[in-house]
DNA sequence: AGCTCATAGTGAGCTAGACTCATAATATTG
DNA sequence: CAATATTATGAGTCTAGCTCACTATGAGCT
């Protein structure tokens, strides 16, 4: 294949993840919520009271930026810090009622937009499109490890 | 289709957006530059001389946005505000000599992440992988504009 | 028991990107 | 010429990252 098609198609790629952000962006300041907050509310979804610590490693991301980030939840009431049942040192993050009601809502939204998406595709597009998709990332995997390679000399 | 395969689906395309992201941050940073800069500098590529208006509005992003942008570039080299040879108000945003190689760098990266990513795809798994991404940023625009329409209102 | 080391969270201070609002300087137009 | 529009920026705000230093506590080893 040509190399102004493969570029061509990068650019489309790019093109959907601005797309994407911006509409995934809108409907989260709809319901008073971040990127971020809502990447945290997400995580609490499976598994409800969760340290700040495991939160801080299964969003990849400091310990300090989940200060920050259960600091605006809690100040929009969305979670609550309570005190971990063994551990002093440890604050459980815990939904509230709101809490609960956004991260549904949430689940909702994904389900809607996955929904408006691909409901309408003809399956042998949607078949070809994901693997396509498949090997894209398989891709983009292999040229973050290699250079993560590097990096780890 | 199933729900499932439509959520499973969009769930790897916000894979795929990370690891994109991921990826070019990487190479940005490499090149000491942040994604908002590069993006200038994107822009700056066709048709240097630019006002910073004019870049405001083809970033899709404030005046005042463009200010803090333009000097994190000037610090740093990459490009220098020049007079305006008719409007004494407006600055010209103008690529340096590093500024130039930059930006032929991020051109030279981006053509070589394409390859990485298309090169030794087979041409039919390309083609339906395009054809279901046409479809997908189609329905994602049809969403966007129909809630645009709410905005409006 | 006591000491050392590790872990959980936060304060302080930095960079970066985005916004608004107000303002200065300059263009444009009636 | 006077009113209005445009270009850029200062001031101040918010979010989201980071590091480094520090407190409090937990765990383990003599």
């Amino acid at each position: 294949m040509g190399l102004d098609d493969s570029r061509h198609a990068l650019n489309r790629i790019l093109e959907l993840t601005v797309l994407l952000n911006d509409d995934m962006a809108r409907d989260l300041a709809r319901r008073g919520l971040t990127g971020s907050r809502a990447h945290l509310i997400w995580e609490l979804r499976d598994g409800s009271p969760r340290t700040q610590n495991g939160l801080a490693k299964a969003l990849g991301v400091s310990p300090r930026t989940i200060t920050g980030l259960v600091d605006g939840l809690v100040a929009r009431g969305f979670v609550t810090r309570e005190p971990h049942p063994h551990d002093r040192r440890a604050a459980l993050v815990t939904f509230t009622k709101k809490g609960e009601r956004a991260s549904r809502a949430l689940e909702r939204d994904h389900i809607a937009l996955a929904h408006k998406i691909f409901d309408d595709m003809p399956a042998t597009t949607f078949r070809g499109f994901t693997r396509g998709l498949d090997e894209v990332i398989a891709r983009l995997r292999e040229t973050l490890a290699t250079k993560g390679e590097h990096r780890a000399r």
